[in-house]
DNA sequence: TGTCGGAGGAC
DNA sequence: GTCCTCC
DNA sequence: GACA
């Protein structure tokens, strides 16, 4: 029933998005309430029912009733303590359960339950009809209900935190009555200008009184927030209340002494700290260093604006500190002023002219081409990238990417992973908006996030983001070798909260099994010198059988990390065929390395003729830890392409092949291709010719991307 | 305002 | 074809 | 969310 009262709920934000003046119609008196299939003809009767826009398929009905009174003990405080049980408790009060007429929607369901990205693209072609609802685990706003009180100007942002709170599960109570939890109030607004709007005399106590803020906090933490904070309070509403919280001097000064190490760590100049990729690894020398890696433990410099770093003295420190706590800490309309960019399109002027102002061109550089934007094109050799002056940054952007993940916002993720990288490449500590402006990947929106990171540090945000317990299991599930988020998320959704209740409860596939079975071991890093053990162990086993054939660590091995997530062994032997490899390796190498006991189960071989890959677990002799080993079995003609797919890193492959593909080429694993004919809806009709496959130079020289070793392609 | 890597297996 | 997961 |  749940997600019937979902489309009903989506019906009304229909109505509520074709209000064209952003009025609101009050004489159409009217909450939403849920209504239980079982009971739909036992509690309607007493009400007249005027219309229902899908009267066998909502559960809704839509009344005119008499509005209720407001009475002080509203029977949905039970909702608030336990807000887990959403049932309709056959002995609460508010029993009828209105609606307004709504017009008839098409492919409601598909809308609510398409995925982000799809429901995005009905959003954009229906101007903000979708409501995207959130998976049940998401529904944090589940049994509130929400009455809005507007300031006059800002009707339409309104209407997106309505939007956004029905989303997460709450209900909009139109109408003031019985039954609200909350009162959301706009900011701007006092508690005068509450009880006069509401025309009573005073708020009964177990309704929640909230300024605007609070439902987008809540919706930040996803977690329904103690709404006693003075973050949270109307102007001039119970001020003793207020008092016997702890004020946010936690905060402040915690601020303050961050504020006081930033200077500290500023005063020794940016050192190369260790680093785990492109390390030289004087001890064993194995790894070849060119020239101009070494210069590059240079700091990239980065221009800065004179306000940009102050000064190191303590008075200034704690100037800072002290603006800082006067700051509104805000996140404020981080969920909310995304969706008013596409959905309001002329309003909010005000907030639009500050943009403006700061709006420039990213490059101000003119000549160069639009290549030399692509992460492939320059050097990345990971220095600097542990130890990282902007790590707390990185953290708290690392914590909003975790959010978007959860929200499975797919490119508003993989934006924000670039961005971190981008920010994880600087040698110095980005503290201003324009420092960060200017990185790569990092536009006007990241860019002011950043800078108030570094002013605020967002404590606010760990002491609740901590107590969101589906952060960490669903981190824990995608960990598991065989499991995406889709599937994690769905166990969520079913209350599974560890390991062993998946194991008991869940129908796991034979890899899941074994991801769950080995889950220490596969996230286990494999030093250095033991990927060499494996090399070796394999070569040798394989010289019996053909003793052509060679191996090359690819991966992160091959950039030259101290230690890898699994060895990725590119194999390949002169002349070869794909068929020839799999009749060598797949038919006798793979087989021997089991009976020798070093491979111990497949994982995901390729059982198609030409399938190339071979993937599984293996561990060595004397050793108890499973490794992943993945075999990529690579056609002499088709090295080239396959080591650049396989020594990556991911972010250059993408960059790499995007900009292939927007050469008109396309790159894979098998070799770069060209004249690919794409179909008028972009599907791939012809796989091109192939331009060249054997050899990486060549590859890059024909993309025009400058040579980069493998150590430089940490992008 | 449309893109954002490409492939393979399961359905 | 779509969805999901992987490299 | 960035970028062309
Ligand atoms: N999204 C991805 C992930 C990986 N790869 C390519 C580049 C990688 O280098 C190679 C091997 O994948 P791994 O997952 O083993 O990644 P790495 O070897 O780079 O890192 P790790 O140390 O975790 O193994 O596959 C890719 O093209 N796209
Ligand atoms: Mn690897």
């Amino acid at each position: 029933m749940e997600k019937e009262t979902k489309e009903a709920f989506f019906d009304e934000l229909y109505q509520l998005d074709n209000e064209d003046s952003g009025e609101e119609d009050q004489s159409n008196a009217s909450v939403i309430l849920p209504l239980p299939r079982s009971d739909v003809s036992a509690r309607t009767p007493s009400n007249q029912i005027v219309h229902s826009s899908r009267p066998e398929q909502s559960l809704l009905r839509t009344v005119s009733a008499p509005l209720p009174q407001l009475s002080a003990s509203s029977p949905c405080q039970a909702n608030v303590v336990e807000r887990s049980s959403f049932s309709p408790t056959p002995s609460s009060k508010p029993s009828e359960q209105v609606i307004i007429d709504t017009p008839i929607m098409a492919k409601t369901t598909a809308s609510v339950t398409a995925r982000k990205e799809a429901s995005k693209t009905i959003g954009k072609r229906k101007r903000g009809q979708s409501l995207e609802l959130k998976s049940e685990s998401q529904q944090i706003f589940n049994g509130l209900a929400f009455y809005f009180i507007p300031n006059n100007d800002t009707s339409i942002p309104r209407k997106l935190r309505i939007r956004k709170a029905m989303e997460w599960g709450a209900l909009w109570i139109r109408e003031w009555r019985d039954g609200v939890t909350h009162v959301i109030v706009d900011k701007d607004l006092c508690y005068d200008d509450v009880l006069k709007t509401l025309k009573i005399k005073s708020l009964p106590s177990d309704i929640k009184l909230v300024n605007d803020r609070y439902p987008a906090d809540c919706i930040m933490y996803r977690f329904v927030v103690n709404e006693i904070q003075p973050l949270y309070r109307v102007a001039g509403h119970d001020d003793a209340v207020m008092v016997q919280q702890p004020p946010t001097s936690a905060l402040s000064s915690e601020t303050s002494l961050q504020l006081r190490a930033e200077k500290q760590e500023r005063l020794p100049p940016p050192q190369t700290p260790s680093r785990t990729e492109g390390s030289e690894l004087t001890s064993s020398g194995r790894v070849s260093v060119d020239a101009d890696f070494a210069e590059s433990s240079t700091p990239q410099r980065i221009t800065m604006p004179s306000h940009a770093c102050p000064q190191n003295d303590l008075d200034k420190a704690i100037a800072e500190a002290q603006v800082t706590k006067d700051l509104p800490l805000d996140m404020d309309e981080d969920e909310y002023s995304e969706e008013s960019a596409i959905l309001d399109d002329s309003e909010n002027e005000h907030s639009k002219e500050e943009k403006q102002r700061k709006t420039k061109s990213k490059k101000g550089s003119f000549s160069k081409s639009w290549q030399e934007n692509f992460s492939c094109m320059s050097k990345h050799d990971g220095v600097g990238t542990s130890a990282n002056p902007n790590a707390r940054t990185i953290e708290i952007l690392q914590q909003m990417a975790d959010y978007y993940e959860r929200d499975q916002d797919h490119w508003r993720l993989t934006a924000y992973r670039r961005a971190i990288a981008a920010l994880r490449k600087q040698a110095r500590k980005i503290t201003t908006e324009e420092q960060a402006f200017a990185l790569p990947f990092i536009g006007q929106r990241l860019a002011s996030k950043i800078e108030e990171i570094v002013w605020t540090n967002k404590l606010r945000r760990l002491d609740n983001t901590s107590l969101d317990p589906n952060a960490e299991v669903l981190q824990l599930f995608m960990g598991i070798y065989g499991v995406g988020l889709k599937q994690a998320t769905k166990w969520i959704d079913q209350g599974h909260k560890s390991i062993p209740e998946l194991l008991e409860k869940a129908h796991l596939s034979k890899n899941q099994k074994i991801g769950i079975a080995h889950y220490e071991d596969f996230k286990t890093r494999i030093p250095r010198a033991e990927a060499d053990r494996h090399d070796q162990y394999v070569r040798e086993t394989c010289s019996k059988i053909d003793n052509t054939v060679q191996f090359t660590i690819g991966g992160s091995y091959r950039r030259g990390a101290a230690d890898s997530g699994d060895v990725d062994f590119i194999v390949t032997k002169p002349d070869a065929t794909i068929k020839n490899l799999r009749t060598i390796i797949l038919d006798r190498v793979i087989p021997k390395l089991f009976d020798k006991g070093y491979l111990k189960i497949g994982l995901a071989t390729t059982d198609k003729v030409d399938g190339s890959k071979w993937h599984g677990a293996a561990a060595l002799p004397g050793t108890t830890i499973w490794r992943r080993i993945d075999f990529l079995l690579v056609p002499w003609d088709e090295i080239g392409a396959a080591l650049i797919y396989f020594t990556g890193n991911d972010i250059f492959n993408r960059s790499i092949r995007l900009l292939a593909s927007k050469k008109g080429m396309r790159l894979n694993q098998r070799g770069l291709w060209k004249d690919v004919v794409r179909g008028c809806n972009r599907e791939r009709i012809t796989q091109g010719t192939l331009v060249e496959g054997k050899d990486e130079k060549k590859i890059f020289e024909l993309l025009g991307v400058p040579w980069r070793p493998p150590q430089h392609r940490m992008c």
